[in-house]
DNA sequence: ATATGCGACATCTGGTCTCG
DNA sequence: CGAGACCAGATGTCGCATAT
């Protein structure tokens, strides 16, 4: 019977570490920016999700011991062993040890788009409370330790932990069953579709914006918790998509296959082609030629 | 409580141009 | 056709205000 790697954990001892890595230039969004092992008893510990900042994370906490609480939006859960709690902030909820009660637990906190969009699928579906298998146990468990004794942090080794840690939820809520059809906000679902009829076409965010009947500002954020990308991003990748289907597909000049995927000319298609696949335009035809016989 | 809008900001990118 | 320098304008974010 199971548990491994939470009893190495357990040896391991009380710890608290914070990650301070430098900005990426490519940066990763999933990312752990600290983890923990901490005890708590007779003493005053309570955090409010609303009194955190308005720059979005969020955390995930596993109770091995004890009993924690959690009121979550005016839903009272009791958090205790064997049992995960996720939540994002900022959102209203706190969660606090009950005076003169006992909470012993293992906690990481993360930030990123693709991380906070994993996370609200997560709560959308299973709600704030989860209670993991043996092996997803482990499995966050493992990527709480791996924060923790990583012996030289690096953005990639902290999204790695990060990611290790959402999958494991992701499972734990999801399990096998089969996606559920995704449903997107009626506002996105219209840019969306509108990108993808007119991918030759420009479309600049402000437009998009304008289709979904939101601000773009607020749009931006909405196509990002829906999508877990930016709408220009979006974008790029499906014309990119576009041409690469040309340029296999046809014999069209790298020109034509630029004004067909929304590119303003060739030179500029082939910079981003090479930003992306390290290949230019027909250097991407002739490997993709070469691969297929 | 939550969703959305607003305006300012720093940063990034699309598009142009030159050259080989 | 492709590489690279350049920069105005576009983009993603933030803190805060307002609406539902």
């Amino acid at each position: 019977m199971g548990n491994f790697v939470l009893s190495k954990l357990l040896d391991h001892g009380h710890d608290i570490r914070s990650l301070n890595l430098p900005r990426s230039a490519a940066p990763l969004h999933c990312m752990g920016v600290s983890a923990g092992y901490e005890q708590r008893r007779n003493e005053v510990y309570s955090w409010d999700g609303m009194q955190r900042g308005t720059a979005p994370f969020l955390v995930i906490q596993h109770t091995t011991l004890g009993e924690g609480r959690l009121d979550y939006a005016g839903t009272k859960h009791r958090l205790t062993p064997g049992k995960t709690m996720l939540v994002t902030m900022p959102h209203a909820h706190r969660y606090w040890l009950e005076r003169g009660g006992e909470w012993e637990y293992f906690w990481l906190l993360l930030n990123g788009r693709e991380a906070l969009r994993l996370a609200r699928e997560i709560l959308d579906n299973a709600g704030p409370v989860l209670e993991p298998t043996t092996t997803q146990i482990d499995r966050l468990a493992a990527a709480c330790l791996d924060l923790l004794q990583m012996p030289e942090p690096s953005p990639g080794l902290a999204s790695t932990a990060a990611y290790a840690a959402m999958t494991s939820l992701h499972d734990t809520a999801f399990g096998s069953r089969p996606a559920p059809e995704r449903t997107l906000p009626a506002g996105i679902a219209r840019a969306v579709s509108h990108i993808e009829a007119n991918i030759s076409a420009p479309l600049p965010v402000e437009r998009l914006a304008g289709i979904a009947e939101m601000s773009r500002a607020h749009f931006v954020r909405s196509f990002g918790a829906a999508l877990g990308k930016a709408p220009s991003d979006y974008v790029l990748e499906k014309r990119l998509e576009r041409v690469e289907r040309l340029l296999l597909a046809t014999e069209m000049p790298v020109a034509a296959i630029a004004e067909a995927s929304g590119f303003a000319d060739g030179n500029y298609m082939a910079k981003v082609l090479r930003r992306h696949r390290k290949m230019a335009p027909l250097e991407f035809r002739a490997a993709g030629r070469r691969a297929s016989l």
